[in-house]
DNA sequence: ACGGGTGACGAGACTCGGTGTCATCACCGT
DNA sequence: ACGGTGATGACACCGAGTCTCGTCACCCGT
């Protein structure tokens, strides 16, 4: 018999994000989600850093996927169709089963300027890995950035219009349609 | 005789200041710069809703000057002159005999993951206000959103360039030029 | 089989950011 | 003279996050 029942980070998790669910962000206190796991408040601070970050998790590994989607890219792509390639690997995240729950976590973070906050550093962040797997490909400044920045604006606007309950496309869809969008726009800009 | 000393909330943002620099971040506590200041802590809450905030005084006040000088640029101006304009704008606040105290501020906020948070949200902030006087010229999304962001990206390089010590170029010079050279690798990027 | 190290956890004290309430009192208009 | 106003002080209170210490199943070498 094991001293303590297995799986706390996960445990942790779903009962933060019914608490969320249940009773709203704030009214959540990190004590009151640990003893909905069964474990303490310490055990909660063990696992996630913050409160915040419980409803992040798992932003890092789509990081290391981005990196890899830009370095594995075809040698002759441009700056852009590798950034292009990344987008649409970020779809792992976003099926139509997960369509619901990812409504309700954006739907919180868009309620809580201090989950805003945290949500920009994750998507700078994110453009930042781009960046540098472009500049790992040879890609020059300011061209990396540039491409991851709207790589960036890509992702967003097509997330927004995933979310969208009118928007029947799939992801991947939409972020090739959104940058795409970009790219003419960027020409056309003088 | 008035009851108590006028400039409350200057006296708190300078004595805040000098704490971090005496202290560091950390160490300062919102009591001991309202100690500092002559006030209780609860007054210091009142004039600032939180710690993080003393760092970004007057970032509203840029905001509507930039809304203003993308509204009032010329009619004939493109989306990235007008933007262009904008940047130059915000000059005002980095004049030469600003430059220690600008980068003292930013050294505070690079060592500080929350400080570099709320950074983002204001930047993020100054950069919908750009898009959203780029609409009311009748720039259309999105190229709106996106001259906005390129701008964001310009005048990210040209602060980080004027920061460095190497550097002796006039900030105002700085963002003409990283504007620029995003203009032209967006012209090159496909 | 035995014994010491390891590592995940509980318990609880502690600091500090931030909120809320209530009383005070100079100032101002009537 | 007098009542209202508004900025402040004093203080209680809550929750996030840190830290320390003790516990004990598990593992690993002997």
């Amino acid at each position: 018999m094991p001293r303590w029942e297995p799986n706390a980070l996960e445990r942790l998790h779903t009962a933060a994000i019914e608490l969320f669910a249940e009773q709203g962000y704030d009214a959540t206190t990190a004590a009151g989600i640990a003893e909905r796991a069964g474990l303490a408040k310490s055990t909660f601070f063990r696992h996630f850093p913050d409160k915040r970050e419980v409803l992040f998790f798992g932003q890092e590994a789509l990081n290391g996927l981005l990196a890899a989607v830009v370095a594995d890219a075809p040698a002759d792509a441009t700056p852009l169709e590798a950034v292009g390639a990344a987008l649409e690997a970020t779809g792992v995240a976003f099926g139509p089963q997960r369509w619901e729950a990812v409504r309700r976590r954006q739907e919180i973070i868009d309620a809580h300027p201090e989950l805003r906050e945290r949500e920009l550093l994750k998507r700078e962040a994110m453009t930042g890995t781009m960046a540098t797997a472009l500049r790992g490909r040879g890609v020059p400044e300011p061209v990396a950035s540039l491409a991851a920045q709207l790589g960036d604006l890509a992702l967003a606007r097509a997330y927004t219009r995933w979310l969208d309950p009118a928007s029947t496309s799939a992801f991947g869809e939409l972020t090739r349609q959104a940058l795409d969008e970009l790219r003419s726009a960027a020409a056309a800009l003088g």
